[in-house]
DNA sequence: CGTAACCTTGATTAAGATCAATTCTCGTGG
DNA sequence: CCACGAGAATTGATCTTAATCAAGGTTACG
């Protein structure tokens, strides 16, 4: 792996490049296969990582069973720095275990872990780093926010309707009929919308029955993108 | 007000007297009353806030008129940081709006505003303070986090319960029997726990049956709180 | 006091979860 | 290349939870 990725990741885009070289030292590569444990919630916190390729979840799982999807990790994002960076400032303990659960979604998916020793070290010596951080934990922070506000104010159908207008923003095409492919299970949606697959399958069939959407595998339609934003939403 | 409220906020705990001096110079104070807006999610952003008195609760409208609150702000607590720390990178817009609305919940609440440009200039040049914002956020991160798992992998007893036990923590008393006041009416804590006010009554009544708890107007009495944590945690 | 906001209680309804049964899809080994 | 089996997806029937609707009761405060 070469520095370009480094500069991929959002956390540490903009970065000079003595930055990077000294990031490109501590940091660890690895090439995982799907369905491969990167953490559970139980194990001591090493440091944090960030998805290069592929595709990983972190993950939650409740006292009989359930599996609720937090995050859904795409490439250049980090995830599990939180433990790392608000114990930054203290003396770093080894008693931290990972705050969730992390399983990788597709094969090949390539990560970089960054031991929190190290990393932590780097960030106290380096401002611009520090400021990068602050600006990506932030952002964070809102996708949160947004993902509370969507789960305790929106119905099902409008999370759906919610989630395939999100993804058609990121591959517009003509303005009122597209396709979005799906980059997960539909078991897997189902729980990072809050809810089951059979709900899913149901409000995904109701779509269809109006016209909406219609679904052949993990490729969606979108018919009418204005009705499935005035109707659900 | 003096510089001793600055130390307490807990984004700035541990900074060296120069940035409180810096932090004193650019900061308002406000007191407020009980009803009180202090912003809505579509006026443009000017800064961030801290509490050094009262409650402050941090909330957002759906469609239809229904209010979900996302935090309750106490003493020392800030809010509203996101849409600064996250820009302040890049050049400093005036087209930010606040993320939520923000309603004073007690009289003579007294807050302390943090004007966004200053505040940025501080902190590009300050890195114990950027360190600290990191550490800062990501407290903020770990519990939104938490609130997350909670009104999607608990059912409402579960997150009743969830929050007495969280409450009990603070004042903690003898070991199995001991009172806690709720600091916010009944319909903000429905509101908060992503239900209404009706199905909360009827909580505390169920619980109050079992012979856990017993309610009197904002005291709490919880009777048992082990069987609080085992049979509906 | 009197009025408004808050709280409680009951009856009803609706949304979505659960349970159960099939069908579909796809990767693997014969 | 086909057959098999496992996981994924769909569908239907039923049940549970919590929201809604409606009506009193209580509290707080001018």
């Amino acid at each position: 792996m070469d520095c370009t990725e480094l500069k991929n990741i959002y956390l540490f885009s903009g970065l000079n490049d003595n930055d990077y070289s000294k990031l490109m030292e501590i940091c660890k590569c690895k090439t995982l296969s799907k369905g491969d444990i990167i953490f559970f919630d139980t194990e001591p916190y090493a440091g944090f990582y960030a998805v290069i390729k592929g595709l990983v979840k972190i993950y939650k799982v409740s006292k009989d069973g359930r599996e609720h999807i937090l995050h859904l990790v795409y490439p250049y994002n980090t995830f599990a720095e939180v433990p790392l960076l608000e114990n930054a400032g203290k003396i770093f303990s080894k008693d931290f275990s990972y705050p969730a659960n992390a399983k990788v979604l597709e094969d090949d998916t390539e990560i970089l872990l960054m031991p929190a020793r190290q990393f932590v070290k780097l960030m106290q010596n380096d401002s611009s780093l520090c400021l990068k951080l602050v600006a990506g934990l932030s952002q964070r922070l809102r996708h949160l926010n947004k993902h509370i506000e969507d789960i305790t104010l929106k119905d099902i159908t409008g999370r759906v309707a919610n989630y395939i207008l999100n993804e058609c923003k990121h591959n517009k095409q003509s303005d009122n009929s597209l396709t979005i492919a799906l980059p997960i299970s539909k078991n897997d949606l189902a729980s990072y919308l809050g809810t089951i697959p059979e709900t899913l399958s149901r409000t995904f069939k109701k779509m269809h029955d109006d016209g909406v959407i219609s679904v052949n595998g993990k490729t969606i339609l979108v018919k009418n993108v204005n009705k499935l934003r005035v109707a659900y939403l």
